[in-house]
DNA sequence: CCAAAATTATACCGACCGGTCTATTTTACA
DNA sequence: TGTAAAATAGACCGGTCGGTATAATTTTGG
């Protein structure tokens, strides 16, 4: 029984690094074999589909982040706004090491998978809406926190979220597109001073 | 002669729509040919490969964007901080009226490609990169302008741009994942606040 | 130890991929 | 009108795609 979760979750992690170091369509199920040395027959019995392979590495990487990354910027110990600062100098760290390691920055998992297939597969147009939508929340606990405390004025705290996510993940967009994680850094202090009334 | 011209247009036209309301990748050869009442012969004939077709897709994409939206955004005619304004109004009316034919919101075409392929094709990357940094050209210039004209205080203009460009970038993203061209409209004032100093 | 279940291996499937090739038709121009 | 060039048509290529079928192997629990 240990082999069969080792198996699951090997596949998990090579298909998690191959998807987002390169991009959905362009990683095939026989790469995602090769690099885990699994056999197709075992990846079909473990994934009814690629597509069901998508869904679990998105929540994986859902989970992971929000143990990691989220936990650490926005840990309530930290005042509200500096929450934001803390998750672009994480967001940087992660970004610029995917770069180092891989050649390529990679961006967002999340925002790429819906780039990719927002207009191909509804089903992964959702999951990764859903993992956005995730995020989106975080950003808003802080802004309520900092409303609450009066850090900051009164704010569309749902949309300001919003323009929170748009901020970041354009940002992602851009630093992938220039392969340069600099801009994460350059652009990211920007963050906390959006506002949407 | 007008003949040669008229097909080679033809099949960019349609690369065009469907590179932006699909993907790059989901795209073929074959069906941009079928679409286009062209065969492949006369494909290759106007373009040695997929990529350099897409790489004239993105200039005459450019081309298109200066001559409509950006025009009429930019106009010198406008306060500067306006024309950041009347982008938003119109970056909506293109996006809401492509949802509305195809059935889902495309986001940025050059943003698209940018995040399908910058990880798989340094030309194509180097390319999206360009067109991205034109649009950034035409922030930075009312910036520019309104940082001159005392209207905004100084700031990094090109820094200030950059973030301008991500944020919009990022606002077509997570309307695309949402697939809701009202997002935008709801985001997309904030784009004046932004700041990088 | 044995049978049932879980797991693994791999050959195979039709569909499609980007691209090539050759032949034919159409056009331009002298 | 003849001829060379431009344009078109479509069969064809090796390779890859996601997914299936079947059988062998390993693991599990009684």
């Amino acid at each position: 029984m240990i082999q069969k979760i080792d198996t699951r979750q090997h596949i998990l992690d090579t298909a998690s690094v191959l998807f987002h170091t390169q991009s959905y369509a362009h990683v095939g199920i026989a790469m995602i074999c090769d690099r885990a040395d699994v056999s197709k027959g075992s990846f079909f019995h473990f994934f009814q589909s690629k597509r069901d392979l998508a869904l679990a590495v998105m929540d994986q990487f859902r989970e992971r982040i929000n143990e990691s990354l989220i936990a650490k910027a926005f840990s309530p110990a930290l005042p509200p706004m500096e929450r934001l600062d803390r998750f672009v100098q994480e967001l940087y760290a992660f970004q610029k090491a995917q770069s180092d390691e891989f050649g390529h920055l990679p961006g967002c998992p999340f925002g790429n998978l819906a780039m990719e297939q927002a207009t191909q597969d509804e089903v992964l147009r959702l999951k990764a809406d859903g993992c956005l939508r995730s995020l989106a929340k975080h950003f808003q606990s802080a802004i309520s926190d900092a409303v609450q405390s009066g850090t900051i004025p009164p704010v569309d705290e749902e949309a300001t979220a919003d323009a929170m996510l748009s901020y970041v993940e354009g940002i992602q967009l851009v630093a992938k597109a220039r392969n340069d994680p600099e801009l994460i850094r350059r652009l990211g202090p920007a963050l906390k001073s959006i506002r949407v009334s």
